[in-house]
DNA sequence: CGATCGGTTGAGTCATCTCAACAGAGGTGG
DNA sequence: CCACCTCTGTTGAGATGACTCAACCGATCG
């Protein structure tokens, strides 16, 4: 874990976000390399997180070796935030990452009165929407309706220029999906021969049939 | 949905929660018969909602007919609560139940000052723990995984007097596990073989081996 | 140029699903 | 009160989607 300077002045980069900014603006620019721990399981929650550049997963390890990929966040996104008072979920950088931490009580001191509850509250809404969207990917659907249901979340959160970057790698993607690497290439070849999305390379892609994919996540 | 009389003295029967008392003191008493719709998907969100008698389940319906059970709800427990503006679950009542409704402006106007935002808060944050526990139940768990830990989570939140009445059906228990209903029922067959639970009848079983359930449940 | 790493593909296995029969608990009506 | 019906849950047998294990491939790196 690398210290980098603080106060630096970082825009989110994603939307615009009263916490990320605040975040921003207080917190302690963080380097971390690839597949790095930024907090562990168990791990008491007491930092807000903003990635800044790279991306972030947040997993639960089983005691038998087991993994669950709970998020994925990406430039723009906050963080760490977690219901109980110790994490349940790690986080690590899914690749090279910038992450701006800043403690919540300092952010507290500093924020006008309601702002910062206000902010937290409305990140954490945006939390459970998700974990609910990624419940029901879990629950009900096909591995096929998996893959491109993640394909299709990844387009929306980033507006597809060029090719959508892949940032994980086939196993962090089949511990979200609860699925395996082969499970997952096999699907992403299957919607390639049914020309549904095209890759250039493994970790890049474009979609062809905007339409066809929309259906198969449902 | 027949209504009864409002302000009635309602006492939460699970836990002191602030939410609840504001609700119970202040909504209006309503029977739902088993399966009868209390809200539907797509629904707006704009009561909050208090289980008195019965219980509740939240669901969605994919277009095909598949389903997903969100969550339980048993007396003493607030639901309705959900981050975007329209409900993307419905609710049902699971047997016969008494809900208390109240419009969610209704107790902002009674409540002092942030009473109801730190209510409201801590009931989210309470539904995203239970979503998070929810997601790795069927990120990674076997069937018998998953039924262990349902039941196990069953005894956690009902202090388990003689014997644990389980609410739902086997298809309410499926749809919420992510299994079948005959795959639901051959793990609750085996389970019993293995001395580690026993049904006295089919909705109503005790724990003969907690250890082993515990383990089973990771 | 060999080694390593991430990804793909193939072949066989296994957990869970599907389909079908059966069993017990209520409920109803003759 | 008994015969019948329905509803829910259990059990069995066979099908199948996803997993496991193993080989292979291409890119990257020393």
């Amino acid at each position: 874990m690398s210290l980098a300077h603080a106060f630096e002045d970082l825009k989110p980069q994603r939307e615009s976000d009263a916490l990320a900014d605040l975040i921003s603006r207080m917190g302690v620019r963080m380097a971390y390399a690839k597949d790095e721990e930024i907090y562990a399981q168990e791990d008491p929650v007491e930092f807000l997180y903003l990635v800044v550049q790279g991306a972030v997963r947040t997993t639960h390890l089983m005691s038998d070796g087991r993994r669950q990929v709970a998020e994925f966040y990406y430039p723009g996104e906050v963080f760490g935030l977690e219901p109980g008072p110790d994490h349940r979920f790690s986080a690590e950088a899914v690749a090279d990452a910038i992450v701006v931490v800043v403690k919540r009580s300092a952010v507290a001191a500093f924020a006008d009165d309601g702002a910062l509850e206000r902010a937290i509250w409305r990140a954490t809404r945006r939390e459970l929407d998700r974990t609910q969207t990624h419940l029901m990917l879990l629950g009900r659907k096909t591995a096929c309706e998996r893959v491109a249901s993640f394909l299709q979340t990844l387009i929306d959160r980033a507006p597809a220029q060029e090719g959508c970057e892949l940032a994980m790698s086939r196993q962090d993607m089949a511990d979200y999906l609860g699925l395996t690497i082969e499970t997952v290439s096999r699907m992403l070849t299957q919607l390639q021969a049914e020309r549904v999305v095209e890759f250039k390379s493994s970790r890049r892609f474009q979609v062809r049939d905007p339409e066809a994919l929309s259906r198969l996540a449902e």
